[in-house]
DNA sequence: AATTAGCACTCAACCGCGTCGAGTGCTAAT
DNA sequence: ATTAGCACTCGACGCGGTTGAGTGCTAATT
């Protein structure tokens, strides 16, 4: 779509205007926005062709005009200036963020927090996940005569724990057994490697022995399979309450954020480092009067993780996606450090 | 307050009524509701009487009349039908739960999720805290040359993890000092014992080989001080959108629930076994026109966490109450014997 | 040919008004 | 002590008129 110069300026200021006041943007405030280049008759025509090319909508006859889906795709594609962060800002987002190191979970559920606080919408995080995550280390810590806590430990710095019950009272040559079997054959490999079947069969290979490790082997799949799905982090929701383009609708949009099935697809989905989804463009219908804005970030080389953030279709992106890319950026380096070899 | 039979009946029919329908209660359907034992003039002489009483309040003055606080605590107090759960409820509750065995934190997660889908509200947990928790057990685990993940158990099944940065190299002599040192000086002590100064004079007692350790040990502080404060965890919040009297008020409410600090504050600071605040009853005004229902399950002969739920002042106290209680005291079966020494 | 002033037209939002009906309090009869 | 009856209250609802922001079209202007 080739728009004229005049054309992209009214569009720019339309969008724009609509991003700061939420309200439809008539021809008569346009010509105040662009401080009277042309007279409100030609921005009118001007506005009804940008309107016939699915740029604009009307919601009804007699008011102003408002940016399509099709209209933010166009801004945020080809007329949208883009901010750096200024240094205050990047400086608060720094020091706030401190707090949350050490452990890649907290850093990532607080970099959601910081997000969702600085943009006012929903901000979604995951950690580092996916095929090249191992397993680092795997402890057993008995916690009566048959019941042992099992905690495995990723490389992506995930920790799960899980309490098992054994069928047979524990003593230390069933821990030894365990031990060495786990250091042969299951620390360092990925994690999807280390399911329910595959250590059926490394039991069953142990006869008697393997036998009364079964349910210790057991926990530790579902430690494994619960390490891999790395769910999705949602905070800030309550901010969706404070746009008015959510008033009477909330309901299913938290109804969908909270499902975290759904949530999870949609984040994992984009396999890119960068996205922004505006309105309709993602497949989920609670969603489409939503943009969604995710950024992938990398841990040492490999890839990590998604930081991202949900709001109404009509945000601040000129604003939002720096902050969102500064952030993700920022999250990627810290955990790099933490885990690096 | 000393009621009459008949007003006795009048108000139980006034807020069951009024808890189906949303609606305020006038004189002819509390005819029906009671089936004809009295004229609506009578029902009228006595509902006015209600009212200067303070258990009843009038929107306005041609509308029905209303529960009010009091109103509700009265019935909650004296009136209420105490329902046992049927059967099929408790062995649905039953099997939902089973699938968070294990981990405990999980569990109370899952208990808060089981509670808010049975409830329509949102529904806390906490874990169990306070004073008996005791540490057992601290892992070091190295990931980089002069960076370990710090990992701490407690007797309460709560497990904390943290990246630790060192100034020297990780070696196993001083591992082994670390050890030696934990197992004498931390292992089994109250959490609450382990700060900072406590771990400061005990690394200053060794000398440079304590100097090394000084990163792990302020790890450790760092780690017991997070798995003390045990946090709420909420869940369900969406449910209350729900609710016809959260209709415009919402924001407030969530921004209420979001915070972490005032809702630890309204959960912990019950230290009874059960407790059901009715609107203004807890000290919180954004909570003003909320019911919260709260129980606490013990783990062992001990006292452990709360779970509870908040939703508006007009929810099924006769429904509720019994299920809140069940639930908590089946997680608390559950933990207790999943920790069990 | 492009731009613009002018004008008739549209339509949601708002306001005032009358009606309706659920519900009340009071009084007099039972 | 209870109840039938009645006048009264007041929010909810629907109707019609007004207002004003904004449009599209046409004719004049550059």
């Amino acid at each position: 779509m080739q728009l004229s110069q005049r054309q992209q300026r009214i569009l720019t200021a339309v969008v724009e205007l609509h991003i700061r006041t939420g309200e439809p943007i008539g021809s008569k405030a346009l010509v105040e926005e662009l401080e009277g280049s042309w007279s409100s008759a030609t921005i009118r025509n001007e506005m009804s062709e940008l309107a016939s090319l699915g740029l604009l909508e009307q919601p009804h006859t007699s008011a102003g005009r408002v940016p399509s889906h099709a209209g933010y795709r166009y801004y945020v594609d080809n007329l949208m200036a883009k901010h750096e962060l200024k240094a205050p800002e990047r400086r608060k987002i720094e020091t706030d963020i401190s707090t949350g190191e050490g452990d890649p979970e907290k850093l990532l559920e607080k970099a959601g927090e910081i997000l969702a606080a600085l943009t006012n919408c929903a901000a979604v995080s995951t950690m580092p996940g996916g095929e090249n995550v191992l397993i680092k280390r795997i402890e057993v810590v008995p916690m009566g005569l048959r019941t042992a806590m099992v905690v495995l430990l990723t490389s992506a710095g995930v920790i799960r724990s899980r309490v098992c019950r054994l069928d047979t009272e524990i003593n230390k040559k069933m821990l030894e057994v365990f031990y060495n079997l786990t250091a042969a054959k299951i620390l360092g490999n990925p994690l999807q490697d280390v399911n329910t079947l595959m250590l059926q069969t490394l039991a069953a290979s142990l006869g008697l022995d393997g036998l009364a490790l079964l349910p210790l082997l057991g926990t530790v799949a579902d430690l494994a399979r619960d390490a891999e799905e790395t769910e999705v982090m949602l905070g800030g929701q309550s901010n969706l309450l404070n746009h008015r383009e959510y008033k009477g609708n909330v309901q299913e949009l938290m109804g969908f954020l909270n499902k975290t099935e759904p949530l999870n697809d949609l984040i994992t989905s984009s396999k890119s480092t960068f996205d922004v989804l505006i309105g309709r463009e993602n497949r989920y219908k609670q969603l489409e009067n939503s943009s969604i804005i995710l950024a992938r970030y990398s841990v040492g080389l490999k890839q990590g993780g998604v930081i991202g953030l949900i709001g109404p279709t009509r945000i601040d992106y000129s604003r939002l996606i720096p902050s969102v890319k500064y952030l993700t950026d920022l999250v990627g380096l810290m955990i790099t450090q933490a885990l690096e070899e």
